[in-house]
This record gives C-alpha cells, structure tokens and sequence, in this order.
DNA sequence: TCCTTATATTCCAAAAGTGGAATATTATAT
DNA sequence: ATATAATATTCCACTTTTGGAATATAAGGA
C-alpha cells in the first residue's frame, strides 16, 4: 500500500518526458503498430521512439501484442486517456 | 499547442516523485495549512515538504492562499483528484 | 541459407533531479 | 525592538535521466 505510491510515482515518471507523452497521445485513439508510430513521429528517431514505447509499458500504461515482424502497442488503463483529454480541455 | 505538452510534462514530472506523491494525496480531500501537511507527515523534513508543495504549485496543480503566519494549499484542478483516484482503484 | 524489414538494446557524456543541512524570510505577539 | 513560529531558500554532493549513435535481435521471404 505505500508501495502504491512508488507505482504511481513510476506511471507519472514515464509520463513525464514529451517525447513519451507524444508516444502515448498517438495511442489514444486505439491501438497502433510501432512502425505507424514511427511514422507519425518522423521528428524521432527510431530508437528513441522504440525505448519510449518500452518505457510507457514498464509502467504499467501500455500493453504490447506481437504479430510477425510487426509490434501493436495499445493503452492498457482508461484512466490515463481521461486523465489527459481532461488536460487538454483544462489547458 | 506544441507547448501543451511541455506543459503537461511538466505536470508529470512535478507528480514523479513518491514525496511530492504523498503531500499532494494530503490535499485530495480539502485544502491544508502547510504546518498540518507536515504534521501528517513527520516522515519528511520541513524543507522537503516545503520544496515539494513549491514545485507541485509551480507545475499548476496547487494554489496557495497566505493568512498570517500560514500558507493553505489546495488542488487547482478537478483532474488530477479524479486521476488519483481511478489509480487507486486500479492499482 | 542469406537478405531485408521491424523493433530492441547497449554505450555513454551531458543535463537534470534528489534530499539533507543550514540559513533566510515573513508575520505576529510581547 | 526583540523573540518566536511558520514557511521558504540556498548550497551541494550524489544519483538518475536523457537522447544520439551504433549495434543487435527476431521474423519472414527469396
């Protein structure tokens, strides 16, 4: 239970970096391979991305689902999607 | 608009540490006087409650209000309680 | 088998964050 | 004016994070 504490501190630490964050807001609408992501976010380079991704899943926030040589990562708590629209309302 | 995510980084990054964690989840349920934040938690020196409820308020997610000798802090936020509050169902 | 594509990992120097200790500031009361 | 209580700030060695570059791995196709 005070270990919940360094769980969330953990999600918020992955959240906290913009790269990440725009990792995770390319997410919210559904479920997207690594190589769309990658496209989406030509600014980044490829490995930077990829370590986003790994990080944004250690925490807990997204879920990864393999299919051949392709990488489907998706959301895996609704919280966060709220948590962040109502951001974007709010700021 | 690029700058939202600088700014909900920032966010983040004040909410990524189990300190700054704990004296927010002081606060979910009514604004405080710093001296009781420190009362409820002996654990952590003053200065370090002090520097963590600054830089939850430079972040935008505290407001303060002085009276006398005192500093009442409170969420200025509706989302972040919900946040927190659908981690710990989750969790 | 060898090649190619998709994704992950390692290495590393620079930058940022951490928290304890001491000190400073501000407001009130005597 | 001085003392005291509440809160904030500074200093600093230490640890962690950051992101670029290069490299590695895994899977499917030719």
């Amino acid at each position: 239970m005070e270990n919940k504490i360094e769980t969330k501190a953990k999600i918020f630490k992955a959240l906290s970096n913009p790269v990440r964050l725009e990792v995770l807001e390319c997410l919210l609408d559904g479920e997207k391979c690594v190589c769309e992501i990658i496209d989406k976010l030509k600014k980044y380079e490829q490995a930077h991305i990829s370590k986003s991704l790994i990080k944004l899943k250690d925490a807990g926030i997204l879920k990864d689902r393999k299919n051949g040589l392709n990488v489907y990562y998706s959301l895996s708590m609704e919280c966060i999607k709220n948590f962040i629209e109502c951001l974007n309302l709010n700021l």
